[in-house]
DNA sequence: CTCCAAGTTGACTATTCGGTCAACTGGCGT
DNA sequence: ACGCCAGTTGACCGAATAGTCAACTTGGAG
């Protein structure tokens, strides 16, 4: 009953475009509330705080992106490819975000973890829990290449912490360097991390 | 000539951890002299602006530390004992930095980067170049350990890039997960990285 | 049709923000 | 010992901040 309403879903995707292509801080409540065509009123309606939204955006974002994900990670595709389709993935938005707004944006989890983990422990909690759940197409696809006798690591988890790390650092580097070309060679380099641990 | 002051460096210490500890969005001019214990008026009788003092808050955080990364780095030590150096020094000093805060505090200088490289081109520059510096240092030793045989990469400044984005992202999930123990095995990654290109 | 709950609105608060300023203070060079 | 000038002070500014609220509108269920 009541009257219906996309008002929410504007917020949330308000909230996280310019969180992503500025920082949490810098954005204003009102700004996002006027991105989304939305006054602070029925911001309030809908989130107690800012944080709330920031939260709940983020999870939003994910749900979005996740159809996309098991894509390339389908395990129709040789594991390897999966890698090398998610690779391909990374650098191709990062640079279509480049172009959009003239800087490279990086990964907006790991964004919100290095801005806020010391200081909002929800925003710390989800942005763990949204780069783990990345984490597990990681684990599954090296599985099944260690599997396949594709690759041989000692640890399958550390060698999926080891390449989202890798790649995650390499975009922080892309974004200092407002270059997305640092991304270019991605996948060589995370073939070589993987071939790295063969055992001969 | 008139009266002399050490507040100046008070303001840019004080900047340092703050903005190191919490993130340079979130703590205000009043803050950084109040912890500094300074009045305003004599904050910008240093620095015109916010982002000026954030600036030069980091060179003076490179220039203190840079004699600690120089032995480190010794060109008396072997180049690999160098980076197994490194590596011990940047676990001890997130761990000590997290206990004595309670949060893990990743690298500042990817801290600000990540934050305000779409914000800020005069941060994000400083970012860059220091970030850059610390490249030196591992290219330095990657080169030499190339020269003895005892790696063998296709491209040293590739390898060091490799090296910093992997370390600066374990720094970044160690934050993340607010657990210091992610980077204690940092040596064997960064060992495993290096004789990963090794051409056999 | 009508009622009511869900959604909307804009004015409002109290606080904090980065930054300014003119008057003041005190140490160093002469 | 004195004058100059780097450094200090606290009051002040307008804008922006997160968050509040009571009155209003509207659409869907009965």
């Amino acid at each position: 009953m009541g009257r219906t309403s996309d008002a929410k879903e504007r917020l949330l995707t308000a909230a996280l475009d310019l969180i992503w292509t500025n920082s949490y801080g810098s954005i204003s409540v009102d700004d996002i509330c006027a991105r989304a065509g939305v006054k602070k009123g029925s911001f309030y309606h809908f989130f107690p705080s800012k944080a709330d939204l920031a939260v709940a955006a983020y999870e939003e974002h994910w749900q979005e992106k996740q159809p996309e994900l098991d894509a390339i990670f389908s395990p129709q595709l040789p594991p390897l490819e999966r890698l090398r389709r998610w690779t391909a993935y990374i650098y191709e938005s990062q640079q279509a975000l480049c172009e959009k707004f003239g800087h490279v944006c990086g990964c907006p989890y790991a964004n919100v973890g290095s801005e806020l983990a010391t200081l909002d422990d929800r925003l710390r909690s989800k942005s763990e829990e949204l780069l783990g759940r990345g984490l597990r197409y990681l684990e599954s696809a090296i599985a099944e290449a260690q599997h396949e006798g594709l690759v041989n690591v000692p640890d399958v988890r550390a060698a999926a912490l080891l390449l989202a790390s890798t790649v995650m650092g390499m975009t922080l580097q892309a974004k200092v360097q407002n270059d997305p070309e640092v991304l270019r060679d991605l996948e060589p380099t995370v073939m070589r991390l993987l071939s790295a641990t063969v055992k001969s």
